[in-house]
DNA sequence: GGGCAGCCTGGAAG
DNA sequence: ACTTCCAGGCTGC
C-alpha cells in the first residue's frame, strides 16, 4: 500500500445522553463498525476510514484517506466527496459527515422525556439505554443490509455485509493489517456471477434478492430514484432542507410513498422497507415491526388478541400506527430504544441488576425488579451464565468477521 | 384480504 | 450426536 494521509483527532462536544456510540453502533442498525483497539470504533465511510472514540464530554473523530497516488480501484459511492485535495478541506468535510451520519440535530434528552411522559413502559425501560440515536446511513447500504437481515441474526448479518464490502467494495485503507473496504455501489453487484458467488459466501436465499435488487436499482430505477425518496427535512450536507408536512398517524405522505415504492424491490417487504425509511431515508416516524417489536407489542402493549392475534399486514400497520400515535413524529427513534433494550447482546445491563436483587434476597416485589428479571429472557428460562455466554459470542463474531467459504451439504430433508 | 409452506445458514436448546 | 427451533422476513400459492 502507498502512504496514507491521517488527520489529527478532532473533537465535538456531545454528552453520552445525546449519543452513546457503544450502544448505537451495536444495536443492529449498522453492521460495519468494528472496534479496532481500546474503545476505538472504525468504519470505511464515503471514501475514508472514519475512527471514533468517546468520553463523557466529547466525541473524538479522525479520518484516514487514501492518497491520490493510490487511486481507488472502484469509484466511491455517488455522493462521496473527492479525496484528492487538501487535508484542511477534508477535515471540514469529515465534520459534516459525522454530524449528518449521527443525525445530531434532534435533542435526544428532550425526546426521551417526551416519550417517557407519554408512555410508562418506555419510562421504565429506557434509563439503561440512553444515547441511542437513529443514524442517517447511506440509503443503498441500508437497503442491502436489511435485505440481508431477513430471518437472520446480527452477527451473521454483520458477516454478510462485511463480505459484500470485501469482495465488491473499494479498498480504502488499512488499520494495522485489517483492510477497510467501503460499501459497494449498485453497479458493482450487477454481474451475472454475483448470485452464485454470494451463495458460496453463505448468503443463502438472500443472494438472489441482492443481485436482483442491484440490477433494478443500477439499471432500471437508478440510484437517484432511491435518493429521491429521502426526507427533504434531513438532506445530505450542502442541500437546503425543505418541509415534509405535519405528523399524522399513518405517517406523512413522503414516508408512505417511499415505503410503497421500496416494496417493489426483491426481498423487500414492509419490515425491510421501514428499516430503510428510518435509517437510510430519514423518515423518523417509520416503525419497523419485526419479531422483537411484535413480542414487545404483545407483552407490553396488549396486542396479540382477537383481530390482531397474528402479525398480518393489517396487524403490522396497526402496531406501527399505535406507536406513532403514542410516541409522535420520532416514533421510530423511540422504537429503537425499546428494541435495543430487548437485544440479547445488551442483556448484561439487566442481569447486573438481577444479581444485585438476588444477593439482597429482596423479597418485597418492587414492581421494577421483578419485571426486569422477566425481560432478560422473555420466553424461555435462560441462566445468567448462558446470557453471558451469548454476549461473548456476539462480540466475538462482530469483531472476528472473516471470509468463510461455506461447504454445501444437505443437512435436512435429504 | 389472511394463512401457510418453503427458504439458506449457523448457533443454541432440548 | 442428533433433532428442533429460532434469528430484526419475504415470496408465492
Amino acid at each position: 500500500m502507498a502512504a496514507i494521509r491521517k488527520t489529527d483527532w478532532q473533537k465535538l462536544p456531545v454528552s453520552l445522553t445525546e449519543l452513546c456510540i457503544n450502544t448505537t453502533l451495536r444495536c443492529g442498525q449498522s453492521f460495519r463498525w468494528r472496534k479496532s483497539e481500546d474503545d476505538e470504533w472504525s468504519c470505511a465511510l464515503h471514501g475514508r476510514i472514519l475512527s471514533l472514540r468517546q468520553d463523557s464530554k466529547y466525541l473524538y473523530y479522525r479520518a484516514i484517506f487514501p492518497t491520490a497516488s493510490s487511486p481507488l480501484p472502484i469509484p466511491p459511492p455517488s455522493n462521496a466527496p473527492s479525496t484528492t485535495e487538501s487535508v484542511a478541506q477534508d477535515e471540514d468535510d469529515t465534520l459534516a459527515l459525522v454530524k449528518h451520519y449521527f443525525n445530531l440535530k434532534p435533542n435526544l434528552a428532550e425526546l426521551y422525556n417526551q416519550w417517557a411522559s407519554a408512555d410508562a413502559n418506555f419510562k421504565k425501560r429506557a434509563p439503561k439505554f440512553t444515547g441511542v440515536r437513529i443514524l442517517q446511513q447511506d440509503a443503498w447500504e441500508a437497503l442491502l443490509s436489511f435485505i440481508c437481515s431477513s430471518n437472520n441474526n446480527i452477527p451473521r448479518i454483520s458477516q454478510m455485509v462485511h463480505n459484500l464490502c470485501l469482495h465488491y467494495g473499494p479498498l480504502i485503507g488499512h488499520i494495522g493489517s485489517t483492510p477497510y473496504h467501503d460499501f459497494p455501489s449498485p453497479e458493482a453487484l450487477t454481474s451475472p456471477t454475483v448470485e452464485q458467488h454470494l451463495m458460496k459466501l453463505g448468503f443463502g436465499y438472500r443472494a438472489r434478492y441482492i443481485y436482483k435488487t442491484a440490477v433494478m436499482v443500477a439499471k432500471e430505477k437508478g440510484l437517484d430514484w432511491l435518493e429521491s425518496l429521502n426526507n427533504p427535512e434531513n438532506p445530505p450536507p450542502g442541500v437546503e432542507p425543505k418541509p415534509a408536512g405535519e405528523p399524522v398517524e399513518d405517517g406523512r405522505e413522503g414516508y408512505r410513498n417511499a415505503h410503497e415504492q421500496l416494496l417493489a424491490l426483491h426481498g423487500v417487504g414492509p419490515k425491510v422497507a421501514d428499516c430503510v425509511c428510518l435509517m437510510g431515508l430519514g423518515w423518523s416516524e417509520s416503525v419497523p415491526v419485526d419479531t422483537h417489536v411484535w413480542q414487545i407489542a404483545q407483552r407490553d402493549y396488549k396486542f396479540g388478541k382477537g383481530k390482531h392475534s397474528s402479525l398480518t399486514r393489517a396487524t403490522y400497520d396497526a402496531v406501527a400506527n399505535r406507536f406513532r400515535s403514542l410516541w409522535g413524529k420520532e416514533a421510530g427513534w423511540a422504537h429503537s430504544v425499546l428494541f435495543t433494550a430487548d437485544l440479547k447482546a445488551f442483556s448484561e445491563r439487566l442481569v447486573a441488576k438481577a444479581e444485585v436483587k438476588e444477593e439482597e434476597q429482596s423479597v418485597k416485589s418492587e414492581a421494577d425488579g421483578v419485571e426486569e428479571v422477566e425481560s432478560i429472557v422473555r420466553t424461555k428460562t435462560v441462566t445468567k451464565k448462558r446470557v453471558k455466554r451469548a454476549l461473548e459470542k456476539d462480540e466475538h463474531h462482530v469483531l472476528e468477521v472473516k471470509e468463510k467459504v461455506v461447504k454445501r451439504n444437505k443437512r435436512r430433508k435429504t
